[in-house]
DNA sequence: AACCAACGTTAGTAACACTAACGTTCCTGG
DNA sequence: CCAGGAACGTTAGTGTTACTAACGTTGGTT
C-alpha cells in the first residue's frame, strides 16, 4: 500500500479534450474502470480483503470444496496465480487446503466458518461500493447497465 | 510483442461462476475493458501505433501546437510518460518537437502532415475496432451504453 | 510400460497508472 | 532586485493485473 500524497493531473484537461477521444467507448470503459478497480480495491482493502478473496470465497459458497484448478476455472483467475490467493486464505483462515487423498495431485480447499462469515462482510462491502460506483444511475440504468455490459462481455467471451 | 500460444483458460468455467460475482458491475467492467484493451491494442499495433499516440495525435490536430505539460493535461497522460510517447510519435515522423524560443523550459510538439495522414488513418482503425467491440449493440444501445458510461466516469472524475 | 494430460508451483513478461525527485528556467512579491 | 517557489522535461521506480512458460509429480489410457 503507498500514501497518494500529489496527484499530478489534479484539474482534469477534458475542457481541452477533443470529442473522438472522449466519446469513444474503449477509452470510456479504461478509465471508468481504473477508477472502479481503485475503489473497490481501497474498499476492500478495508476489509483486510482482495477481489480475488471474494471471488474464491464466493465459489467456494456457491460450489462447495474444489481443486485449486477447478477454482480456477470457476473464477477466472489463472491458477499461477491461485497459488497467492490462497496462500493469503489460508493465512487468514478462511480456507482449509488439504492434500485430496482420492488424487495426491490435487489439494481439496474448503471454506471455513470464519470464511463464511467474512464472505457476510464482503458481500455487504461490496454492496455499498457498486452504491458508490452506479450512484449517478437510477435501479433501471443500473439493471440496463449491467445488461448492456453482460452482453458485450458474452460476445467477447471465447468459447461462447 | 508476445505471441499467444496456449491459453490456460480455454473454456470458460462462467457455468459455475456465481450469479453474485458475474452479475457484479465492478467484475463486468474490468473483465470486459480487460477484452476492450487487448483488441484494440492489437488493432493499433497493426498499423504500428498505441493508444497514446492517437491521443496525442488527436489533440493536436483539435487544438494546436502545445507543451509536452498541456499536451499532458489534455489527454490524460502522465508528462513522466508523455516522454516516451513524444519520442515514438518523433521517430516516426508524425510530431515535430522543438524547444520553445519563449520559454525555454518548453517543447513546442507539432503535428506534421505525416502525423495528420496517421490520424485520419488510425481514426479509421478506432471505427473498426469499436464496430467489432460493439457489434451486439444497436445505435440506440450503443448511445445509451456510452451515455451511461458518461455519466458514471465524470460523476468519478475529481475536478468535476 | 510408455505417453500424455492435469495438478500445484515458481518465475517471468508487458502494459498501465501513478509517485518521487532532479536540474533548468520562469515568475512573483518583499 | 533577488529569493523562493512553481512549472517544465526527464529519469527512475512502484504495485497491480493479465497472462505465458516450464518444472516435477501424479494420474489415466493404450
Amino acid at each position: 500500500m503507498i500514501k497518494a500524497e500529489a496527484a499530478d493531473l489534479p484539474d482534469d484537461g477534458r475542457l481541452k479534450m477533443p470529442d473522438r477521444l472522449r466519446r469513444r467507448a474503449s477509452r470510456l470503459l479504461s478509465h471508468l474502470t481504473s477508477r472502479s478497480d481503485r475503489l473497490i480495491t481501497e474498499g476492500l482493502a478495508r476489509a483486510d480483503a482482495r477481489k480475488w478473496h471474494y471471488a474464491v470465497l464466493a465459489s467456494l459458497q456457491e460450489y462447495g470444496p474444489a481443486s485449486q484448478a477447478e477454482l480456477s476455472r470457476r473464477s477466472g483467475i489463472y491458477r499461477s496465480d491461485m497459488v497467492g490467493v490462497l496462500n493469503e486464505l489460508a493465512g487468514r483462515d478462511l480456507v482449509e487446503r488439504t492434500p485430496d487423498p482420492d488424487d495426491r495431485r490435487r489439494n481439496v480447499i474448503t471454506i471455513s466458518a470464519r470464511g463464511r462469515r467474512q464472505l457476510r462482510r464482503l458481500d455487504q462491502v461490496l454492496d455499498d461500493l457498486h452504491e458508490q460506483l452506479l450512484a449517478p444511475l437510477s435501479r433501471a440504468e443500473r439493471d440496463q447497465f449491467v445488461q448492456l455490459l453482460t452482453r458485450l462481455l458474452d460476445h467477447h467471451t471465447p468459447g461462447s
